[in-house]
This record gives structure tokens, sequence and C-alpha cells, in this order.
DNA sequence: TTTTGAGTTGTTCGA
DNA sequence: GTCGAACAACTCAAA
């Protein structure tokens, strides 16, 4: 037998069921295709990783005399050239969750059999199947903490799968058309704080099983401790598998109330993986329909000022630029500035979540647009509209020695604990309430309690214009 | 079918 | 400083 796997959002060898069942059934070809038409946000940071992240793949496979094959362009043109090409039988593959995931699968498979080729899609890459969790029910949950009920007691967790022992390469493929070179011309791209590929996830998850899962559920949401497992980027990429993560969770001593909690933070990702394969439009449109007409605002201003971390709201402006200058931010960070991008500024939710796009190395259409509705209020099991954060209380709650913010904004480390959330007062408040030596760091770009009533009277104007 | 309790992550205000 | 209520109702899930 002679098979192509087309790896997607799955760049590892361990527990990865199309390359097992390919392997075992004779020589592959290992492909990968950067396709651009599958995004409705263009991704950026997590190119970048990717491209790095191929390099480590291709190096694993090189142990077998095997290499991974890479294109650039449509995917179904591609991979029915390349069978075809390599007298290949079957391609393997995961299932995709998005819509054009999905339409593009549908596409393969008729180009394919017109070539006499069979596609074998080997399910979803996730812990609970997104489509089955449904099944019975005359709709898709809404509410997460039911629906997760319902998933660890319906499915129990599989096994992750070994690596396979080998990787038979296909007789002499050579170069094929179109073939590019892996990490081409690629200046060294450095990851704070992370190492992309297989290795680099697996012995991340091994550190944070050992040093930070104990005391996670009480302390995650300080980003200035910080001991969440920072594996997204790796999830993203489908470097580690997800089922591999709960495994090694279980068979880990951390107390139960952490184990259950980072379960749960799973449990998040599994259940935007089920909302968006039910409901494939919410990449770029409201849960809530009504929401269609809710009125944003356009400033172009404090947009920019937003992506740059400089709204003079420390807790926003620092994870703003964490993001900038790292690829990742801490989630309570997130949660934090993308309610001020929605709810003080005004600006919408699609927009924020295409920067977050193109700027995260852990982006992830699925859970992107799931929490940026659930931010913005238009999400199935969205926060009520009025639970607006307050950007400052939740700095000095949750930062309330100022590490992250120092971390982060330079100019602010010399200000004391007290006056580090709020560096400046408004010009409109009088002198003596500012504070010395801001350096230059700006005046808050919109009054938090103004900007706050603004959000509440766009909300129940939605609410009053839906008959 | 009806009823009931609940729904990730909050803030403000007034006693 | 601390505490409870108010803030909106609504829909979902389960009994």
């Amino acid at each position: 037998m002679r098979s192509i796997v087309w790896f997607r959002h799955n760049l590892r060898l361990s527990d990865n069921r199309p390359l097992s069942l390919a392997a075992k059934e004779g020589g592959v070809l290992p492909v990968y295709v950067h396709d651009p038409t599958l995004s409705l946000f263009p991704d950026g940071a997590r190119q970048r990783w990717r491209k790095r992240s191929l390099v480590e793949l291709d190096r694993s496979l090189r142990v077998w005399g095997n290499r991974l094959h890479v294109f650039s362009g449509s995917s179904s043109e591609i991979l029915s050239r390349v069978a075809v090409r390599v007298r290949a039988e079957k391609v393997y593959a995961f299932r995709g969750l998005t819509g054009e995931d999905r339409a593009l699968e549908e596409r393969l498979e008729r180009d394919l059999m017109n070539a006499g080729v069979g596609l074998h899609l080997t399910g979803f890459d996730t812990l609970y199947p997104p489509d089955l969790a449904a099944e019975g029910r005359s709709s898709p949950w809404k509410i997460f903490t039911p629906y997760h009920r319902f998933c660890r007691q319906a499915f129990l967790p599989e096994l992750p799968l070994p690596a396979p022992s080998r990787v038979d390469p296909l007789p002499s493929p050579g170069r094929l058309e179109g073939e590019e070179n892996v990490g081409e011309a690629e200046e060294v791209v450095a990851f704070v704080g992370f190492e992309p590929g297989e290795a680099g996830a697996t012995s991340r998850l091994q550190e944070f099983l050992e040093d930070s899962l104990t005391g996670y559920a009480s302390r995650r949401d300080f980003p200035g401790e910080a001991p969440t497992s920072r594996l997204s980027p790796h999830l993203a990429s489908g470097e580690i598998s997800v089922r591999e993560i709960v495994h090694r969770l279980q068979e880990s001593n951390a107390p139960r109330k952490d184990r259950e909690k980072f379960l749960e933070e799973l449990g998040w990702r599994e259940f935007s993986a089920h909302l968006l394969f039910f409901h494939p439009e919410m990449l770029g449109e409201p849960l809530k329909k009504e929401w269609a007409t809710m009125e944003w605002t356009s400033d172009e201003a404090g947009f920019l000022a937003w992506r740059e971390g400089r709204t003079g709201v420390p807790f926003v402006d620092a994870g703003m630029r964490e993001l900038s200058k790292t690829g990742w931010m801490h989630n309570r960070v997130r949660m934090v500035a993308a309610s001020f991008l929605v709810k003080n500024l005004g600006v919408s939710w699609q927009s924020g979540a295409r920067w977050f796009a193109e700027t995260l190395l852990d982006y992830d259409p699925a859970n992107n647009a799931a929490s940026w509705q659930w931010v913005a209020g238009c999400g199935t099991d969205a926060a009520p509209f009025f639970r607006i954060f307050n950007p400052v209380l939740q700095g000095q709650r949750y930062d309330p020695h100022g590490d992250y913010v120092r971390r982060f904004l330079p100019e602010l480390t010399a200000l004391s604990d007290a006056d580090i959330h709020v560096p400046r007062k408004r010009s409109s408040s009088p002198a003596s309430e500012r504070s010395a030596s801001p350096n230059g760091y700006p005046e808050p770009l919109v009054d938090l309690s103004e900007s706050r009533e603004a959000a509440l009277r766009r909300y129940r104007r939605l609410r009053a214009s839906v008959p």
C-alpha cells in the first residue's frame, strides 16, 4: 500500500491516527500544504511558528529516511496531483472543523475519487467528538457546564497512540513539482519562552505537570505568576494531542481540584470546537442573530492605540504589549483587554478577533471566535452584558504588586504598587491627583465610567430594537 | 408539559 | 472597610 498522510493541524508523530494507520500499511508520503484560502482571518504569528514546527517534523521523519513534502496553494488541487504522481492509493488525514475545511474535504474526496484514490478521514483531533456530542438532542449544546458534564460521562478519553515505530518512505519519490524547501529562507525567529515542535511541546507539558499544576486552580488568574500551562501554541499546531495531555493529567498526583480545573480549561476548547462544528458562520457573525444590528464605532485611533498598547490603562496595555512582543497573552488579560476594546472603546469584536488571529502564536479559529463572542455578549453562553470589567480593578486584583505591568511597561517600573494601575488621572482632574513621572505614558484614552455607561446604553438600544 | 434552578471569570452603590 | 442588592431578563437543561 502507498499512502499520503496529509498533515493539517497535527504536526506530530505521537497519537496521530492518520499517520499510524498509514504507516502500518506501507510506504508513506508525508505532505503539508500552506493553503491561504482556509482562514477567514489570516494568521501571522502562528504561520511563523508553524514554519519552525514543520522543520521539526521533517527532522523527525528523516530518522526513517522519510521527509516532509511542503507545498503552497489549493489543498485539493495539490493533493490530487501529488497522489497521481506518486501513485498513492489513499490519502489519510484528520477531519477539520471549519466550514471551509469541510467544503475542502468534499471537494478533495471527489477529485481523488476521479483519480482512483481514496480519502480516509480518521475523525476529529479532539478529546470529545464535536459532532456526536449533540447526538439525540434537538440542537447543539449552548451552555458550557452541562455540555462538559455530559461529555465527561458520555465519552471515555481515548488512550493516546504511541508514535509509529517506523514511517517508511515511498520508493524514491524525488522532488515533486511545486514542492518547497521546508523552512526555506526563514530567518531565525525567537519565540520568547516557547520551543516549537513536538519535543518542545512534550517537555512543556512535563514542566507544567511538575512545576505548576499544583496550585493551578487558585493561582492561574495571576499573570505575574503565570502558572498556566502555556501549551496553547503547541495545541494550535497539533504538536501534542489533547488526549495525550489528559492521559498525563490523569496520571498526575497533583490535587484533584487543580487537575479538574485544568481539565475544565481543556473542556472549553472542546466546547468551542463543538460550537464551530454546528455554527460554521460564527467565525464572523454573532451567534445571537439580533446582534447583527449592534452599533459599533469606527474609532480607528482608539483601535490603533489598543493594538499598540497605549490606551493609558496599564493592565490592558501590558497585555497588548505582551501579545506584540511574545505572540501570547495570559488568559485573564485577554478577557480584560478584549472587554476594554469591545465595551469601553465600542469597537466590534470582529476587529479584535482579526488582530488576535494575526498576532497570536496559538490562534485557533474556534477558541478565538467563541471567546470574543463571549466577551462581547453575543455568544450562546455569554456573560450578561452589564457585567463589564473595570480594567483598573482587574489589574489591582490580579496583579496586586504590578509585577506583570512592570514586565511589559518599562516606563512604569518606578511607580509604587499603589500607583501602578492608575499612573495618570485624566487631565481634567486636579494636578494634585496625578501621579508623578509616568515617563510619557499616555493618559487614559477614555473615562472608564463614562464609556461603561455608553456601552450599557448601546446594549439597551439593541434590546429595544428587537421585537 | 410545566417548573425550577442555573448560567466561567463583575461592578457599583448604599447601608 | 464590609456586605448585600441591583443590574435584565432570558434561555437552557433537567427534573
